[in-house]
DNA sequence: CGCATTTGACCAGCGC
DNA sequence: GCGCTGGTCAAATGCG
């Protein structure tokens, strides 16, 4: 779900929270927060039982007040039930009394000041509160695109168990309706993620310049000066535009993602005495999607394939597992990289989200002209043995086996996961979850806390690693490229 | 014959 | 301004 107004990028409402927590309370403040959103907590970081329970009276004041209260002061609750401001005043009242003697003017300035404090205070609580129930509606939204997709492999996997107790026909047969199980239109919120955070640059020209451009009708007058506005508008959301490349060991040209893809040219790139070959999209007509793939100059065997842009059709299960793992990798990459002065910090922590384990496997470039992240998976030489770390973090499978069982998806299907987990433990920095999970070390260095958990890593490498592996020796789904354009053919200069 | 691939040419961005 | 490079187009070619 693409929503118009950008919504406000993980890492800054991280350094928000922070500066809210850092210089008085801590602890009180962000538990707060949380306890805003669910209701059923009314203890907040370590009260077992009768601390901040909320009571009738609690109701009366709201939620505002709650916040006071929750600053260690339960007992003043029996102050509030007259008005809700004179909280405030009790809460100080010690301090108040001592002044007592001087002059009521004065106390009543300080008890005006303090009401505005306190009121600027709520506001900004409020507006914190806000940013984040936009936060908690997107990862819903990613959650439910999740189940979609999971449904759509349960029944695919019913339909294909079906077919083969009814007739045991060939298998193109099942291939061909396996393609034409596509996934519910919901799963392309996920997808169109990085449609979002497009918008923040520039929203029409994906749709309009993108889909212009591509359509053949309008190709014809390419060199005309009319297509130079729809050119331009394309090449200006090409710039922005996330890209997501994976080095894999292949003997293929191409690795199975899913996707038809049509190849419409071929270069020789600098340094590298192997071609580049640029594939399109051909699912639907006008699909922006497209992808590189190029030999490693050094090792041959190495292959790299860089995605680039969103469909815009539904996609087939086999194909929703790549799609989404980039769009998802490019929405971390963008909605980081998204603000000037952060871009930096923002993208060396996004490399350690992405890489917690080793510094090898993955790196995210932010630098121009667009921003990449580069799963390398050189280095896993048996994915399958990955060894799995009990600790921490459980990546939310809906159903695991369900996804193994169908060949053709298997592994390829966790990728979204797995990237939705790496965009979940970002917005877990940026104040969702912290104040639970993260003592105070950890909240100082948010990345090394996610640099302890090897899960996502380990996942991610296991899942590409085994759907470039598994995919290629019969389970070939919808690529109508052969692998006749490896390393010799220079043609293009 | 239709479709996908090949391949030379073209275009735009960027650095000098 | 010029050359280099990456990316794309589209006519030519190949294939089933
Ligand atoms: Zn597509």
């Amino acid at each position: 779900m693409d929503t118009p107004p950008p919504p406000p990028p993980p890492t800054i409402q991280f350094s928000v929270n922070l500066n809210c927590a850092a210089p008085e309370n801590p602890n009180e403040r962000v538990i707060d927060e949380m306890d805003f959103f669910s209701d059923k907590k009314g203890d907040g970081g370590g009260g077992s039982g009768g601390g901040g329970e909320p009571t009738s009276d609690d109701d009366a004041t709201g939620g505002a007040n709650r916040t006071v209260l929750m600053s260690g002061q339960s007992s003043l609750l029996d102050f509030n039930i007259n008005t809700s401001l004179h909280l405030l005043t009790a809460a100080n009242s010690n301090q108040s009394t001592v002044d007592d003697g001087i002059s009521s003017n004065s106390d009543h300035r300080r008890l005006e000041n303090e009401l505005r404090i306190m009121k600027t205070k709520l506001e900004k609580a409020n507006l914190e509160n806000q940013h984040l129930r936009e936060m908690l509606k997107q990862a819903t939204n990613d959650y439910h695109g999740l189940q979609m997709q999971m449904q759509t492999l349960k029944q695919q996997q019913q339909q294909q168990q079906q077919e083969q107790q009814n007739n045991h026909q060939n298998i193109e047969e099942r291939q061909n309706r396996h393609e034409n199980i596509v996934a519910p239109r919901q799963f392309m919120d996920l997808g169109l993620a990085v449609g979002a955070t497009d918008g923040i640059v520039d929203d029409p020209d994906k749709e309009i310049g993108r889909g212009d451009d591509l359509s053949p009708e309008n190709r014809v007058s390419r060199v005309g000066a009319n297509s130079s506005r729809s050119v331009d508008q394309a090449t200006e959301a090409t710039i922005r535009k996330a890209r997501v490349s994976v080095r894999a060991r292949s003997e293929a040209s191409m690795i199975t993602d899913g996707c038809q893809w049509r190849k419409y040219g071929q270069k020789m790139a600098k340094g590298n005495p192997c071609p580049r070959a640029y594939y399109r999209c051909t699912m639907a007509a006008g699909c922006p999607v497209r992808k590189q793939v190029q030999r490693c100059a050094d090792d041959r065997g190495i292959l790299i394939t860089t995605y680039e842009g969103n469909h815009n059709h539904p996609l087939p299960p086999a194909a929703m597992a790549m799609a989404s793992t980039t769009s998802s990798a490019a929405r971390m990459l963008l909605s980081g990289s998204m603000p000037s002065t952060d871009g930096i910090i923002n993208s060396n922590f996004l490399a350690r989200t992405l890489l917690p384990c080793s510094s090898s496997m993955a790196t995210i470039s932010a630098s121009a002209p667009f921003p990449t992240v580069t799963l390398d998976l050189t280095q896993t030489p048996n994915p399958l043995q990955f060894p799995r770390p009990p600790n921490n973090f459980t990546i939310p499978f809906p159903n695991p086996q369900q996804n193994l069982d169908s060949a053709n998806n298997s592994v390829a299907a966790l990728l979204p996961q797995i990237f939705g987990q790496a965009l979940y433990n970002q917005s877990k920095f940026s104040g969702l979850q912290m104040s639970q999970e993260m003592d105070q070390n950890q909240l100082n260095n948010p990345a090394n806390a996610l640099a302890t958990d090897p899960n996502v890593t380990a996942a991610l490498a296991a899942a590409i690693s085994s759907m470039l592996g598994g995919s290629f020796p019969n389970n070939g789904i919808n690529n109508t490229t052969n692998g006749n354009n490896n390393g010799n053919d220079n043609n293009n200069m």
